[in-house]
Order: structure tokens, then C-alpha cells, then sequence
RNA sequence: CGGGGCGUGGCGCAGUCCGGUAGCGCAUCUGCUUUGGGAGCAGAGGGUCGUGGGUUCAAAUCCCGCCGCCCCGACCA
């Protein structure tokens, strides 16, 4: 058992924050509600940068950078997004500091004409801009991603899952008819699946949300959202089809091929660092971290065993061939821990807490078998691998790691989502942390806040591959062709 | 914003009730022996006790103010 790290069953909250501070992925900052993503856990958000930018641009997405301070009046032009936003915006007000006299203390100097606000997410300066860049039918579409920070003024605060200040993506799209935009809302939210399932090893179900649930200013919001091991649902990412209220607000018009005038589609979207908390929350064992091979920028973690200074050097010099193989053969990066300061024991038992998917252990003994021990992360299995054939095999075990990896998560998704068909039978399900609700529904947002108040949960979202099927909805008892997903949320 | 808890070497805590030379564990450093699942022994370094004021011969300890953080709720990616 790791030391420091409270076990899952014992306490799921406390589990997290361990393995996510042991591991060294993330620390509290001496900054309320924020964190440092320490070097462990921003390597892992690098590997999400790296393959998310790729499939953006591989779907005609370019990358541009907005400003950090947003004119207050911005905000107040999209009535429902300053009602979603407003209460959690840090404002800017002054432009300086000075020292107060005979103090060592600063105060604020220059009080500014108009605040600002730290953006809180950017569509409303975006689309300032874009009301200047959009003209003709030929200007679009328009297909810009940011990668930045935003910060919201958060009451409580959880790493990664629900900070003050996040680092994320947010994709602005402007489009000459419904219809495009539509598609690429629904085309980033299949971006989004394909990462988290093939990138992340997390299985997700694919949905729309509900009215209450939709982001402010939104027509239509969809959202991917996963199960972590305490069965609670984490939304992990969300697309949404703006209609033209960002091109009224902001008046963007453009002249269409029929030489007519008209406001501009819209969509965004995004992903944050709340996916590394996903990670955790879905792969990782009382033991702590593990990262699925693809998203980790080292996947290989190599310790070499030996007592006398002769054996060092052979050991090492044949674990350096083996690793040298592998990145230039397979383009696989590996650490080797050559720290004479720490036994193997201590490198095996920080390898599982750092969450390395594949570690090789090579002794004395091993180099007499002509052998490398492998050890896989996540299941513990051990396979001796011939040193000749272990470079060829390496990229085969990392494979069927991840593979591995969604499978469980899958299958541990597929066994806590069940249909359920009664209220009374919903109360029980949810209160025992059962998993995800598959109901009819027919309510209000106003029976969606009864069955929050009455239960924790929440309607997560409405599937869009669900099958059609007649029902009563389990709270009005009105008729319903659908089923929805309700659980307990992050 | 409501409720609760806590601020003492890097981390976790004891000491506070009942004022009297600031302690323990882990971590760190040095040396020797170790090294195939978190090594052992010996020694060493490191603290304005969150902060400002008050009481007192004397304050980590008592009194008043302030600040910060964590946890639980409502709000949210």
C-alpha cells in the first residue's frame, strides 16, 4: 500500500486529493481557489494540448490568441450570459499601486473610467472582433480555437476538477447558416469523444442538455460526460450551438450570396485541465497515478538493479540500448532512473505513484536470461521479455495497456448504469451511489431542480444515441419517447 | 454567502485548558554499511509559534482586532 495515500474506500474525496499531491501533479497555491500544476501534472496537460490541437487542425481550425481583460460593458450585451457569468467575475478597477505613507503597505492607485473583467470565458471580446472581420458570406466560416486561462470567482474549489483559474481550449466559430453551425457543434462534441475514449481511455456517454443545464447564451448545448469510480458523472466537455445571440448582441452581419443581410451562426466550444482530474478519477488505484500510455509524454519508466560499480555499468549500458531502440524505432521516450541515492524498491513503489504506464527492471540476474522484466501499471502483471525482441514488443504491451484501460473503465461504466422505472426506485438507486440513471423524463427545469433538491442528482444529459422508446416519465408521469441519464455530479 | 475546523521548522502534529529555556514523527544534510518491493545505524542543520495590539516580571499559552487556509451546504467546467 502507498504510503500517504488514503485508500479509495476509505475516503474517495481525500483519495483524490492525495494521489493528485502525491504524485506531484498539482499544489495549493498561496492564491485562494488556485493551484499549481506542478511539472508531472503539466506534462499530462501538454499530452491533451498536443493531440487535441492536432485533430482541431486536422478539422480546419486555426489557433489566435484574445486579450485577458474584457471591457465590463462587453459582458453586459448577451442578457443570459451576464446572468450566468456576472456573480463569478474577477473585476479589475484600478491601474496601479502606491505606497501608503509611512506604511509598508500598497493600496490601489488609479481608478480606472470603465473595469474590466478578468475573462470568465472570452465570446463577448471574440466577437467584438469578429463583428470587425466578418463582412461577406466569403469571410466565413470562421474557425478560430484559443488556448488560454480564464478565471471564475469560485466559492469552492477542488484541484483540477474546480479552480478559480483554469487553463482550457475555447474553439469561436461564426458560420453563414444554422445548419453549418449545427454540424460543427456536433462535429467538436465527435472530437471531443473520439480524444477522450482513444487518447484518455475514458468511455463517455454523448448528449444534449437540458434546458436548465445549457450554457449561458446558448440555444443548444451538448456535453460528453464520464463516470468516475465513485460512480458520480464529471461533464468533460461541451459544445454549444449558439444561434445568431452572440452575432445580435455584437451585431455581426454579413451580406449572404442572395445579397441579403443577415447575422452570423455561431458555436464554441471546449475542453479544460479538468480532464487531468478526469485521469485520476478514472484510472488511477489506491497506489496512485496511472496515465494511459498515449497521454503520457514518457511512458516508459526503466530501473536498473545492481550492486557492485561493474554492474551498474552493464546493466545500465544494456537498459540504454533498449531505450535508445525504442525512441528511435518506435518514437517512444522513457525515463531511466540511474539515482544511486534511492534502492529499486523505492523507484518501483514512485514509478506506480507517478503513474507510468510500463516500467523495465533490469538486473544481474536478467542480463544472465538475457531478459527485461516489463511490469504493467495498471493491472500489475509482469512479462519477461527476451532483450532482443523486447524493443518490438514494448510498443505492443503499451497498446493493449490502453486498451485495457477503456475496457475496464467501460465496463465498470456499463455495469452502474442501469433503467430505471420508478421515482421511488430512482430515490434508492441514487442515494446508494449507483451510478447513472437511464429514465424517462418529461419534466420542467423546474421538476429538475425538485429532483436535485430531493436527490443530489441531476440530469446530466440526453443521450444522443439513445433508442426511441415509449415511456412515462418518472416524476410527472407524463408521456415520453426517450430516456435520459440522471446522476450525481462533479 | 451560511455552518464547522485549523493556523507552531519543508510536511503532519503535540504543547494552549492551568503563562516560566519550543518538542515529536516524517522529510532534509553528512558518514559508514546497504541496494530484486518504500534500507539500517550514528551524527547534524532548520522555527519572527499567521498577523497587529493589550495584560503580565514573563505570552505559542490569557484578552481584543485583523488576515489566511481547509471541510460541509447553495452556485458553477
Amino acid at each position: 500500500m502507498a504510503k500517504n495515500i488514503t485508500t479509495r474506500a476509505a475516503d474517495y474525496s481525500q483519495w483524490y486529493v492525495d494521489v493528485v499531491r502525491e504524485a506531484k501533479l498539482a499544489d495549493y497555491a498561496p492564491v485562494k481557489g488556485c493551484m499549481v500544476i506542478r511539472p508531472n501534472g503539466y506534462a499530462i496537460w501538454e499530452a491533451i494540448q498536443q493531440q487535441l490541437d492536432r485533430m482541431f487542425k486536422d478539422t480546419g481550425h486555426v489557433n489566435a490568441y484574445f486579450p485577458l481583460l474584457i471591457p465590463q460593458s462587453f459582458l453586459e450585451k448577451e442578457a443570459e450570459h451576464v446572468k450566468g457569468f456576472a456573480l463569478e467575475c474577477a473585476v479589475v478597477t484600478h491601474s496601479g499601486l502606491e505606497r501608503v505613507e509611512g506604511e509598508a503597505r500598497l493600496r490601489p492607485k488609479g481608478k480606472l473610467e470603465e473595469a474590466y473583467v478578468i475573462r470568465p470565458t472570452s465570446e463577448t471580446v471574440i466577437w467584438a472582433m469578429y463583428k470587425n472581420w466578418i463582412q461577406s458570406y466569403r469571410d466565413l466560416p470562421l474557425l478560430i480555437n484559443q488556448w488560454a486561462n480564464v478565471y471564475r470567482w469560485e466559492l469552492r474549489t477542488r484541484l483540477f476538477l474546480r479552480t478559480a483559474e483554469f487553463l482550457w481550449q475555447e474553439g469561436h466559430t461564426a458560420h453563414a447558416t444554422a445548419e453549418e453551425a449545427r454540424e460543427e457543434t456536433l462535429r467538436m462534441l465527435g472530437v471531443y469523444r473520439t480524444f477522450a475514449e482513444e487518447y484518455m481511455a475514458m468511455p463517455v456517454i454523448v448528449g444534449e442538455k437540458s434546458e436548465g443545464q445549457k450554457f449561458p447564451g446558448a440555444v443548444s448545448t451538448y456535453a460528453i460526460e464520464a463516470m468516475m469510480q465513485d460512480r458520480k458523472a464529471l461533464q468533460a466537455g461541451t459544445s454549444h450551438f449558439l444561434g445568431q445571440n452572440f452575432a445580435r448582441a455584437f451585431d455581426v452581419t454579413f451580406q449572404n450570396e442572395k445579397n441579403e443581410l443577415d447575422y452570423v451562426w455561431a458555436t464554441s466550444w471546449g475542453v479544460s485541465t479538468r480532464l487531468v482530474g478526469a485521469l485520476v478519477m478514472i484510472h488511477a488505484d489506491d497506489d496512485g497515478m496511472v496515465i494511459p500510455p498515449r497521454l503520457a509524454q514518457r511512458p516508459i519508466y526503466a530501473v536498473p538493479i545492481y550492486r557492485s560499480a561493474a554492474e551498474r555499468e552493464q546493466v545500465i549500458g544494456a537498459l540504454r540500448r533498449l531505450l535508445d531502440d525504442l525512441r528511435l524505432q518506435h518514437n517512444l521516450r522513457s525515463v531511466l532512473d540511474e539515482r544511486d541515492t534511492a534502492t529499486p524498491g523505492f523507484k518501483f513503489a514512485e514509478g506506480e505513484l507517478f503513474g507510468y504506464p510500463l516500467r523495465l527492471e533490469l538486473g544481474p540476474r536478467d542480463l544472465a536470461a538475457n531478459q527485461v522484466i516489463a511490469t504493467l501499471r495498471h493491472n500489475r502483471e509482469k512479462v519477461k521479455l527476451p532483450l532482443p525482441q523486447a524493443a518490438a514488443e514494448v510498443p505492443r504491451l503499451l497498446e493493449r495497456i490502453q486498451t485495457d484501460l477503456f475496457a475496464r473503465a467501460k465496463k465498470d461504466m456499463d455495469e452502474h448504469t442501469r433503467e430505471i422505472n420508478s421515482y421511488d426506485e430512482f430515490k434508492e438507486f441514487i442515494a446508494a451511489d449507483g451510478g447513472f440513471a437511464l429514465v424517462h423524463w418529461a419534466g420542467t427545469p423546474e421538476d429538475e431542480k425538485r429532483i436535485q433538491q430531493e436527490t443530489k442528482a441531476t440530469l446530466r444529459v440526453i443521450p444522443l444515441d439513445g433508442a426511441v422508446e415509449k415511456g412515462t416519465c418518472i416524476l410527472t408521469g407524463r408521456e415520453s419517447n426517450r430516456r435520459v441519464v440522471f446522476a450525481k455530479a462533479y
